[in-house]
DNA sequence: TGTGTTACCGACCGTTCGTTCAGTAGGCCG
DNA sequence: CGGCCTACTGAACGAACGGTCGGTAACACA
């Protein structure tokens, strides 16, 4: 039995525009399957041969796209970590009251894992065993101060609950929003906003009944 | 560089009880070192010369305890099911309203995940490549349709809030539970219970600053 | 038709993987 | 001392790994 399904269609590639040359994958082609693979048998897991089954050519293909493995992975990261920077950097996210900014960038994070669910998901399981995971991590962290400090800072404005530590509270709030990879399907079930209404609904006012 | 820290004292056996026979490891505190060592590295991104040094012995030694590298996964999966599941079965978690029930589980699962961490943190990581791994998501889908229940039950009751999806409040809430396994640390920082009054507060009354 | 451009194949390399096995080392007890 | 038990070594195995290389295939455009 195969490990993996069909091999994905290279004519599906992002931009439309026609180029010249053989018909076939391309670099950003390789790198969104790369990243599907990755996520259903764990980066350490895959095989070159398993993504090449996947792509539908020989192994040797790959290293046309791309210099390797381990390159497949950085830019599976980057384009994640990237993504979620730019939320931050909305303006959503850097006026009005410290609560406001923070539900802006929750919701905004629950959309960008939504939206790069594959590379997103890659990132939430980097252990740092290489010099690539190690500056991915290092990138997380730097997110994860800026929540703490959005939480600490709406303590401070008496929006937020003070009779709990702000940097856990901050790190239940996106273990919330993170484990969003491992149960959300893209095609069935609820879509991005609905999640992020009940993530917002519960994180904000609890599972309680609110007494009416 | 060595990849790992210096070799675990094999003298720190769980049970005192001196044996007969040369002094050395034994197949728990082998389980021991190995989980810890799976969690730093990834299962599949470990080997056995990783876990041999870890060990401070030659890989060969290692078969002299266990039968290879998947019997250590599967006692460790199952390990952390058997105490996940025990939770369940107390009397706090199945006799009251449901959604003190559901707060039981919730404290109890926080409880295991800090005192099986490693055990607990290698079953959160587990992708179902194998049919160790297979069997060991079975196992957790089973619990987390045990919680999902409970939310519909305390639905039913009144005492939850109706306007979120059982299904993903339930998915919500122990992907807030889960997360401590990402930054948890045995030594320094909070203790178990405190941790576990600040996820309760969180997901029951919410983030918001209670208007007093 | 032929030239440029892009995509791919198949054979192969050195390394590392999990695992096996025959033999050895070091404790306790008689 | 000599069994007896448990723990371990070192060399080796076949398989799988990530990666390389010279040659080939298929398109657009002229």
């Amino acid at each position: 039995m195969a490990r993996t399904s069909a091999p994905d269609d290279p004519a599906a590639r992002s931009t439309g525009r026609r180029r010249s040359g053989r018909p076939g994958h391309d670099a950003d082609s390789v790198l969104r399957v790369a990243a599907r693979v990755f996520n259903e048998r764990g980066y350490d897991g895959t095989s070159m041969e398993d993504l090449a089954r996947a792509l539908g050519v020989t192994k040797s293909a790959i290293y046309h796209h791309v210099s390797g493995k381990t390159e497949l992975l950085r830019r599976s990261l980057d384009l994640a970590m990237d993504a979620l920077f730019e939320v931050t950097g909305e303006e959503g996210a850097t006026t009005g009251r410290a609560i406001d900014r923070l539900e802006h960038v929750m919701r905004g994070s629950v959309r960008v894992l939504v939206e790069e669910l594959p590379h997103v998901t890659l990132l939430l399981r980097v252990r740092g065993n290489t010099d690539v995971e190690k500056r991915a991590l290092e990138r997380r962290r730097r997110f994860d101060h800026l929540i703490a400090d959005l939480v600490r800072e709406g303590v401070v404005d008496g929006d937020i609950r003070s009779d709990v530590d702000p940097a856990v509270a901050s790190r239940l709030l996106f273990g919330m929003v993170n484990s969003i990879v491992e149960w959300y399907k893209p095609d069935r079930g609820l879509a991005c906003e609905e999640i992020a209404d009940a993530l917002i609904r519960i994180a904000f006012q609890g599972m309680r009944a609110p007494k009416d």
